[in-house]
DNA sequence: GTTATTTGACCAAC
DNA sequence: GTTGGTCAAATAAC
Protein backbone atom coordinates (compact mmCIF):
# COMPACT_ATOMS: atom_id res chain seq x y z
CA UNK A 1 0.00 0.00 0.00
CA UNK A 2 1.24 3.52 -1.03
CA UNK A 3 0.22 5.53 2.13
CA UNK A 4 0.69 9.22 2.70
CA UNK A 5 2.84 7.77 5.19
CA UNK A 6 5.12 6.28 1.97
CA UNK A 7 5.03 9.22 0.52
CA UNK A 8 6.20 11.77 3.18
CA UNK A 9 8.83 9.34 4.32
CA UNK A 10 10.91 9.04 1.05
CA UNK A 11 10.56 12.63 0.52
CA UNK A 12 11.83 13.09 3.65
CA UNK A 13 14.42 11.15 2.77
CA UNK A 14 15.32 12.88 -0.18
CA UNK A 15 15.04 15.85 1.34
CA UNK A 16 17.90 14.85 4.20
CA UNK A 17 20.27 12.74 1.71
CA UNK A 18 19.85 16.47 0.05
CA UNK A 19 21.16 18.20 3.15
CA UNK A 20 23.63 15.20 4.06
CA UNK A 21 25.34 15.70 0.06
CA UNK A 22 25.46 19.70 0.55
CA UNK A 23 27.34 19.53 3.99
CA UNK A 24 29.52 17.08 2.66
CA UNK A 25 30.15 19.90 -0.10
CA UNK A 26 30.26 22.29 2.26
CA UNK A 27 32.84 19.99 4.39
CA UNK A 28 35.12 19.98 0.97
CA UNK A 29 35.08 23.49 0.54
CA UNK A 30 35.70 24.25 3.83
CA UNK A 31 38.82 21.78 3.97
CA UNK A 32 40.20 23.45 1.02
CA UNK A 33 40.52 26.84 3.22
CA UNK A 34 42.28 24.86 6.30
CA UNK A 35 39.18 25.09 8.73
CA UNK A 36 39.76 24.73 12.11
CA UNK A 37 39.73 21.64 13.66
CA UNK A 38 36.36 22.59 15.87
CA UNK A 39 35.11 23.39 12.74
CA UNK A 40 35.53 20.40 10.60
CA UNK A 41 34.75 18.59 14.30
CA UNK A 42 31.31 20.27 13.85
CA UNK A 43 30.67 19.46 10.17
CA UNK A 44 31.58 16.02 10.34
CA UNK A 45 28.85 15.62 13.57
CA UNK A 46 26.33 17.71 11.20
CA UNK A 47 27.30 15.31 8.56
CA UNK A 48 26.53 12.00 10.82
CA UNK A 49 23.37 13.30 12.31
CA UNK A 50 22.21 13.28 8.35
CA UNK A 51 23.57 9.91 8.59
CA UNK A 52 22.10 8.81 11.45
CA UNK A 53 18.62 10.62 11.07
CA UNK A 54 18.47 8.68 7.13
CA UNK A 55 18.87 5.71 8.94
CA UNK A 56 16.35 6.29 11.82
CA UNK A 57 13.75 7.16 8.74
CA UNK A 58 14.69 4.03 6.70
CA UNK A 59 14.25 1.81 9.93
CA UNK A 60 11.41 3.37 10.11
CA UNK A 61 7.62 1.24 10.66
CA UNK A 62 10.23 -2.02 11.38
CA UNK A 63 9.64 -1.62 15.31
CA UNK A 64 11.74 -5.12 14.91
CA UNK A 65 15.80 -5.33 15.98
CA UNK A 66 16.78 -2.46 13.70
CA UNK A 67 15.02 0.10 16.14
CA UNK A 68 16.12 -1.75 18.99
CA UNK A 69 19.92 -1.49 18.23
CA UNK A 70 19.25 2.06 17.19
CA UNK A 71 18.13 3.02 20.79
CA UNK A 72 21.04 1.40 22.35
CA UNK A 73 23.30 4.34 23.03
CA UNK A 74 26.89 2.46 23.19
CA UNK A 75 27.19 -1.05 23.35
CA UNK A 76 26.75 -0.89 19.97
CA UNK A 77 25.07 -4.34 19.82
CA UNK A 78 21.67 -5.24 20.32
CA UNK A 79 20.92 -6.08 23.88
CA UNK A 80 24.56 -6.66 24.16
CA UNK A 81 26.15 -7.15 27.61
CA UNK A 82 29.75 -5.20 28.27
CA UNK A 83 31.22 -8.78 26.84
CA UNK A 84 29.07 -9.07 23.95
CA UNK A 85 27.33 -11.59 25.12
CA UNK A 86 23.37 -12.12 24.22
CA UNK A 87 21.05 -10.84 26.75
CA UNK A 88 18.13 -12.56 28.04
CA UNK A 89 15.87 -9.38 27.69
CA UNK A 90 14.43 -9.83 24.67
CA UNK A 91 12.02 -6.80 22.91
CA UNK A 92 10.77 -9.00 20.74
CA UNK A 93 9.93 -11.89 22.96
CA UNK A 94 8.37 -9.09 25.44
CA UNK A 95 5.89 -7.60 22.72
CA UNK A 96 4.90 -10.97 21.67
CA UNK A 97 3.72 -11.82 25.06
CA UNK A 98 -0.32 -10.17 25.02
CA UNK A 99 -1.82 -13.33 26.27
CA UNK A 100 -4.32 -12.64 28.96
CA UNK A 101 -3.74 -9.03 29.39
CA UNK A 102 -5.49 -5.76 29.06
CA UNK A 103 -3.77 -2.78 28.61
CA UNK A 104 -2.74 -2.82 32.35
CA UNK A 105 -0.73 -5.78 33.95
CA UNK A 106 1.26 -5.90 36.99
CA UNK A 107 3.81 -6.98 34.66
CA UNK A 108 3.96 -5.36 31.59
CA UNK A 109 5.81 -7.16 29.26
CA UNK A 110 4.31 -6.20 26.33
CA UNK A 111 6.49 -2.65 26.84
CA UNK A 112 9.54 -2.42 25.15
CA UNK A 113 12.49 -2.78 26.48
CA UNK A 114 15.98 -1.41 26.10
CA UNK A 115 19.40 -2.11 28.05
CA UNK A 116 22.30 -0.07 28.86
CA UNK A 117 25.51 -1.09 30.96
CA UNK A 118 26.72 1.97 33.08
CA UNK A 119 30.15 1.58 34.65
CA UNK A 120 29.95 3.83 37.94
CA UNK A 121 32.91 5.04 39.85
CA UNK A 122 34.36 3.44 42.33
CA UNK A 123 33.59 5.89 45.01
CA UNK A 124 29.96 6.30 44.16
CA UNK A 125 29.76 2.53 43.53
CA UNK A 126 27.22 2.02 46.57
CA UNK A 127 24.56 3.85 45.87
CA UNK A 128 24.12 2.73 42.09
CA UNK A 129 24.84 4.48 38.68
CA UNK A 130 23.42 7.90 39.76
CA UNK A 131 21.34 10.22 37.63
CA UNK A 132 20.11 9.38 33.83
CA UNK A 133 18.62 12.64 33.62
CA UNK A 134 14.88 11.56 34.79
CA UNK A 135 13.34 11.31 38.17
CA UNK A 136 12.91 8.34 39.55
CA UNK A 137 11.24 6.52 42.25
CA UNK A 138 12.27 3.34 44.04
CA UNK A 139 9.20 1.09 44.64
CA UNK A 140 10.93 -2.10 45.20
CA UNK A 141 14.13 -4.25 45.77
CA UNK A 142 14.08 -8.10 45.07
CA UNK A 143 16.36 -10.58 45.08
CA UNK A 144 17.30 -12.50 42.14
CA UNK A 145 18.05 -15.61 42.07
CA UNK A 146 21.25 -16.79 41.04
CA UNK A 147 22.45 -13.12 41.53
CA UNK A 148 24.74 -11.74 43.91
CA UNK A 149 22.98 -8.80 44.17
CA UNK A 150 19.61 -7.18 44.43
CA UNK A 151 17.46 -5.81 41.51
CA UNK A 152 15.93 -2.50 42.59
CA UNK A 153 13.12 -0.98 40.69
CA UNK A 154 12.19 2.30 39.81
CA UNK A 155 9.44 4.52 38.19
CA UNK A 156 9.15 7.68 37.27
CA UNK A 157 8.49 10.04 39.51
CA UNK A 158 5.52 11.05 37.22
CA UNK A 159 3.44 8.09 36.75
CA UNK A 160 0.45 9.71 38.63
CA UNK A 161 -0.01 13.06 37.55
CA UNK A 162 1.73 12.37 34.01
CA UNK A 163 0.32 8.93 33.63
CA UNK A 164 4.14 8.12 32.68
CA UNK A 165 4.49 4.23 32.89
CA UNK A 166 8.17 4.19 32.33
CA UNK A 167 10.06 2.11 34.62
CA UNK A 168 13.68 0.80 35.12
CA UNK A 169 15.54 -1.58 36.71
CA UNK A 170 19.04 -1.72 38.14
CA UNK A 171 20.64 -4.79 38.57
CA UNK A 172 24.40 -4.95 39.77
CA UNK A 173 26.77 -6.74 37.47
CA UNK A 174 28.48 -9.96 39.74
CA UNK A 175 31.40 -9.97 37.93
CA UNK A 176 32.13 -6.39 37.93
CA UNK A 177 30.35 -4.37 41.25
CA UNK A 178 31.26 -1.56 39.27
CA UNK A 179 28.86 -2.21 36.15
CA UNK A 180 25.53 -1.92 36.34
CA UNK A 181 22.86 -3.32 34.34
CA UNK A 182 19.82 -1.11 33.57
CA UNK A 183 17.00 -2.40 31.88
CA UNK A 184 14.60 0.75 30.84
CA UNK A 185 10.35 -0.71 30.28
CA UNK A 186 8.49 1.49 28.75
CA UNK A 187 9.11 4.93 27.18
CA UNK A 188 8.24 8.27 28.92
CA UNK A 189 5.38 9.93 28.40
CA UNK A 190 5.88 12.87 30.92
CA UNK A 191 7.68 15.50 28.73
CA UNK A 192 11.01 15.58 31.05
CA UNK A 193 14.02 16.75 29.65
CA UNK A 194 17.07 17.19 31.62
CA UNK A 195 17.19 19.84 34.09
CA UNK A 196 14.31 21.08 32.86
CA UNK A 197 11.45 19.67 35.37
CA UNK A 198 12.49 19.15 38.64
CA UNK A 199 11.24 16.06 40.97
CA UNK A 200 7.85 17.58 42.29
CA UNK A 201 7.54 19.05 45.52
CA UNK A 202 4.02 17.90 45.68
CA UNK A 203 1.07 16.95 43.62
CA UNK A 204 -0.22 20.29 43.89
CA UNK A 205 2.99 21.73 43.20
CA UNK A 206 3.64 19.42 40.09
CA UNK A 207 0.48 20.82 38.47
CA UNK A 208 1.22 24.35 39.03
CA UNK A 209 4.58 23.68 36.84
CA UNK A 210 2.38 21.33 34.47
CA UNK A 211 0.73 24.44 33.57
CA UNK A 212 3.94 26.67 32.82
CA UNK A 213 5.31 24.00 30.61
CA UNK A 214 3.87 25.58 28.00
CA UNK A 215 6.43 28.59 28.22
CA UNK A 216 9.29 26.22 29.45
CA UNK A 217 8.80 24.48 25.55
CA UNK A 218 9.05 27.95 23.88
CA UNK A 219 12.17 28.41 26.15
CA UNK A 220 13.11 25.63 24.71
CA UNK A 221 12.30 26.45 21.17
CA UNK A 222 13.90 29.86 21.99
CA UNK A 223 16.53 28.09 22.45
CA UNK A 224 16.76 25.60 19.53
CA UNK A 225 15.50 28.59 17.36
CA UNK A 226 19.13 30.23 18.91
CA UNK A 227 21.38 27.31 17.94
CA UNK A 228 19.67 27.23 14.21
CA UNK A 229 20.39 30.92 13.54
CA UNK A 230 23.97 30.64 14.89
CA UNK A 231 24.19 27.67 12.79
CA UNK A 232 23.17 29.48 9.85
CA UNK A 233 25.42 32.39 10.63
CA UNK A 234 28.58 30.36 10.52
CA UNK A 235 28.02 29.77 7.06
CA UNK A 236 26.41 32.48 5.59
CA UNK A 237 29.29 34.18 4.67
CA UNK A 238 31.05 31.29 3.08
CA UNK A 239 30.78 30.84 -0.85
CA UNK A 240 28.55 28.23 -0.79
CA UNK A 241 26.30 28.79 -3.44
CA UNK A 242 25.05 25.10 -3.41
CA UNK A 243 23.55 24.72 0.29
CA UNK A 244 19.92 24.63 -0.06
CA UNK A 245 18.00 27.88 0.66
CA UNK A 246 14.85 26.31 1.71
CA UNK A 247 16.45 24.28 4.40
CA UNK A 248 17.19 24.67 7.79
CA UNK A 249 16.73 22.82 10.97
CA UNK A 250 13.11 22.73 12.02
CA UNK A 251 13.14 25.16 15.12
CA UNK A 252 9.12 25.16 14.76
CA UNK A 253 9.06 21.16 14.88
CA UNK A 254 7.70 22.15 18.77
CA UNK A 255 4.20 23.10 20.11
CA UNK A 256 2.13 20.34 17.38
CA UNK A 257 0.49 19.44 20.36
CA UNK A 258 -0.02 21.61 22.94
CA UNK A 259 -3.19 19.92 24.50
CA UNK A 260 -0.61 17.85 26.34
CA UNK A 261 2.15 19.84 26.15
CA UNK A 262 4.16 17.54 24.35
CA UNK A 263 5.88 18.09 21.16
CA UNK A 264 8.39 16.05 18.65
CA UNK A 265 11.27 18.02 19.95
CA UNK A 266 10.05 17.59 23.28
CA UNK A 267 8.66 14.16 22.79
CA UNK A 268 12.69 13.21 21.68
CA UNK A 269 13.85 14.42 24.48
CA UNK A 270 11.80 11.65 26.59
CA UNK A 271 14.50 9.04 26.55
CA UNK A 272 17.75 10.16 26.82
CA UNK A 273 19.07 6.96 27.44
CA UNK A 274 17.91 6.29 23.65
CA UNK A 275 19.62 6.96 20.66
CA UNK A 276 21.26 9.72 22.15
CA UNK A 277 21.70 12.34 20.29
CA UNK A 278 22.89 14.72 23.30
CA UNK A 279 23.52 18.27 21.46
CA UNK A 280 24.24 20.71 24.65
CA UNK A 281 22.37 24.19 23.94
CA UNK A 282 22.91 26.79 26.41
CA UNK A 283 20.03 29.93 27.14
CA UNK A 284 19.60 32.49 25.00
CA UNK A 285 21.45 34.66 27.01
CA UNK A 286 24.53 32.46 26.53
CA UNK A 287 27.71 34.42 24.84
CA UNK A 288 28.70 34.09 21.69
CA UNK A 289 31.85 32.23 22.75
CA UNK A 290 30.03 29.98 24.86
CA UNK A 291 27.95 29.09 22.02
CA UNK A 292 30.73 28.06 20.13
CA UNK A 293 31.74 25.92 23.16
CA UNK A 294 28.52 24.16 23.13
CA UNK A 295 28.81 23.39 19.45
CA UNK A 296 32.03 21.96 19.96
CA UNK A 297 30.74 20.18 23.03
CA UNK A 298 27.94 18.77 20.55
CA UNK A 299 27.84 15.50 22.09
CA UNK A 300 26.69 12.92 20.38
CA UNK A 301 26.81 9.48 21.73
CA UNK A 302 26.96 6.56 18.79
CA UNK A 303 24.70 3.69 18.87
CA UNK A 304 27.40 1.66 16.77
CA UNK A 305 26.77 2.61 12.69
CA UNK A 306 29.20 4.84 12.21
CA UNK A 307 33.23 5.06 13.87
CA UNK A 308 33.74 7.68 16.31
CA UNK A 309 37.12 8.71 16.85
CA UNK A 310 38.22 8.30 20.58
CA UNK A 311 38.91 12.01 21.19
CA UNK A 312 35.22 12.79 20.33
CA UNK A 313 33.65 10.52 22.59
CA UNK A 314 34.60 9.17 25.79
CA UNK A 315 32.14 5.98 25.85
CA UNK A 316 33.55 2.95 25.47
CA UNK A 317 31.67 -0.43 26.07
CA UNK A 318 30.16 1.43 28.80
CA UNK A 319 29.04 4.54 29.95
CA UNK A 320 31.05 5.73 32.62
CA UNK A 321 28.37 7.53 34.69
CA UNK A 322 29.37 10.89 37.19
CA UNK A 323 26.26 10.03 38.68
CA UNK A 324 24.74 13.31 38.82
CA UNK A 325 23.47 15.96 36.04
CA UNK A 326 24.29 18.57 38.42
CA UNK A 327 27.88 18.30 36.71
CA UNK A 328 26.12 20.12 33.98
CA UNK A 329 27.11 23.52 32.93
CA UNK A 330 24.12 25.94 33.88
CA UNK A 331 21.65 26.01 31.26
CA UNK A 332 22.82 23.16 29.86
CA UNK A 333 19.40 21.35 27.80
CA UNK A 334 19.81 18.16 26.60
CA UNK A 335 17.63 16.56 24.38
CA UNK A 336 17.55 12.17 22.56
CA UNK A 337 15.78 11.09 19.73
CA UNK A 338 13.99 7.86 20.37
CA UNK A 339 13.10 6.80 17.14
CA UNK A 340 9.58 5.55 18.50
CA UNK A 341 8.57 9.14 18.57
CA UNK A 342 9.48 9.78 15.38
CA UNK A 343 5.66 10.05 14.57
CA UNK A 344 5.14 8.44 11.04
CA UNK A 345 1.78 10.30 10.34
CA UNK A 346 3.70 13.79 11.17
CA UNK A 347 2.82 16.16 8.44
CA UNK A 348 6.59 17.26 7.58
CA UNK A 349 5.08 18.90 4.42
CA UNK A 350 3.21 21.83 6.09
CA UNK A 351 4.65 24.87 5.52
CA UNK A 352 6.59 26.09 8.40
CA UNK A 353 7.99 23.33 9.68
CA UNK A 354 10.48 22.83 6.61
CA UNK A 355 10.64 26.70 5.84
C1' DG B 1 4.02 17.91 57.03
C1' DT B 2 5.50 16.08 52.79
C1' DT B 3 8.05 13.07 50.02
C1' DA B 4 11.08 9.15 49.25
C1' DT B 5 12.61 4.61 50.51
C1' DT B 6 12.21 0.09 52.50
C1' DT B 7 10.21 -4.25 52.77
C1' DG B 8 6.79 -7.88 53.29
C1' DA B 9 2.88 -9.42 50.78
C1' DC B 10 0.39 -10.23 46.73
C1' DC B 11 -0.17 -11.69 42.02
C1' DA B 12 0.86 -13.34 37.34
C1' DA B 13 3.88 -15.97 34.50
C1' DC B 14 6.22 -20.00 33.90
C1' DG C 1 5.60 -24.42 43.44
C1' DT C 2 8.96 -20.97 42.15
C1' DT C 3 10.26 -16.68 40.56
C1' DG C 4 10.01 -11.96 39.21
C1' DG C 5 7.36 -7.62 39.20
C1' DT C 6 4.39 -4.61 41.67
C1' DC C 7 1.70 -2.79 45.51
C1' DA C 8 1.18 -0.50 49.69
C1' DA C 9 1.93 0.15 54.65
C1' DA C 10 5.58 1.45 57.62
C1' DT C 11 9.46 4.06 58.23
C1' DA C 12 13.06 7.47 57.28
C1' DA C 13 14.63 11.73 55.57
C1' DC C 14 14.13 16.44 54.69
Amino acid sequence: MESAFTWENKALINELTQGLEKAKQLRIHLCSTCPSEAQDLLLRRIISTFEKALMILKWGGSVGQAQECAVLPVTGECSASVDGSPRSDDMNKNFGDHRSHGDVSRKRKWQPIRTQQVRVNSENALEGPGDDGYSWRKYGQKDILGAKYPRSYYRCTYRLVRDCWATKQVQRSDEDPTIFDITYKGTHTCNQSINAVPPPASLEKQELKNSNSHYQLEQQNQTLANFTANLRVNTKDLDIKEMPAHFSFPSTFACRDRENHRSPVSALADDNQLGTYSPVFYSPATTESNYSSAAVNYQMRNYGEAPMQQSETDTADVISAHASTTNSPTGRMEFSIDPEYLDPNFPFNIPGYFT
